[in-house]
DNA sequence: ATTGCATATATCGAACAGATATATATCTTG
DNA sequence: CAAGATATATATCTGTTCGATATATGCAAT
């Protein structure tokens, strides 16, 4: 699935400018998926060029002047064949994941501070989440609140695995440490 | 981390071809890394270039010549040196999730389909990687069994937060479905 | 005063994913 | 046994996108 369709997406919530999508996939869909002004902002051209969503310039006060994107019923139409012909994929890309396959060319200290750091983003993002369902506007939908379940099961369950098994791990790297 | 180095961190556990390469990437990586032909080749041909491996061409009887890659200690090196300089992320990007945040726009039946889909896929990630966990390469390394437990870790609890709550997000859909 | 943060749009370059091209050999299945 | 699928092997191309950067203003804090 492509930020445009993604962009499609946010809009079928409501009116945003660029920077308001942004702050969208920066904040409630952050544990699920990752766009930039770079991607955007081009997005919201196309979308406008093809007729899927219309702009409006609107003057601010004491701020900058903003373009806000509405979706069109063609735009609507659009989103739901995406949503419907999209595979639910669920991939990981994780550095971290790396560095624990390479642990072996890492200090002892060095891989303690790995787990250490992992936890301690788990915890952020477990807030995070806790964060986002305090708002009225998730409280109300099913879905939202399903996904954040899910992603909150992920996480609870990866802290839980670092914590019950990272002295057995520890310990047995230096061990093999030793014996080299 | 770019292909660049991961391919420096696959080399390091062994001589290889591109096409030997990719395979790792596809099999025993294939839960938090993804790299393509269109990466991989590049990124050896300049690694080769940088001097941070050596590359022979070797004949064979019935197949086609390989180029085997082998990683220098320059490449080492620098390998050594990105693992100590590299956070460990651990970014999900899940199409799966983004359904279920627009579910509302489906039907009830393309959300179940939605939800055994993902489990069955999540029944084939836990089977591949307690495959990887069997081959004897891997039971020696302490840092790809704790990682394999945490990837383990986190499908298993995706797995169950589905199992013990699709009927009542489907029931709670179908009854705002009524609603409207 | 000045540093940093929030609002707001926009673009550039390097990297990358996924598909495609090409060629051969082996394995599978009706 | 022939057809089709799968495995070995390298290579490139295109569209997408990530992250950084540029620009401008107002506001809060130090």
């Amino acid at each position: 699935m492509d930020v445009k369709t993604l962009c499609l997406g946010v809009l079928s919530m409501g009116d945003a400018s660029g920077y308001e999508i942004r702050k969208v996939f920066d904040d409630a869909f952050s544990h699920f998926y990752v766009a930039g002004y770079g991607s955007i902002y081009p997005a919201l051209a196309e979308l406008e060029q093809e007729g899927y969503a219309t702009c409006k310039n609107i003057e601010q006060e004491k701020r900058p002047a903003k373009k806000v994107y509405h979706l069109t019923e063609t735009g609507m139409a659009a989103f739901r064949d995406a949503l419907v012909n999209t595979y639910p994929n669920h991939k990981v890309r994780s550095e971290f994941m790396v560095l624990l396959v390479f642990s072996h060319l890492l200090s002892p200290a060095q891989v303690l501070s790995l787990l250490q750091q992992r936890l301690s983003d788990i915890e952020d993002n477990l807030l995070h989440i806790d964060d986002c369902l305090k708002r009225e506007e998730c409280a109300y939908q099913e879905g939202t609140k399903f996904a954040a379940g899910f992603a909150r099961a992920a996480l609870l369950a990866g802290k839980e695995y670092i914590e019950q098994n990272k002295e057995g791990f520890l310990g047995a790297l230096e061990y093999k440490d030793k014996k080299s």
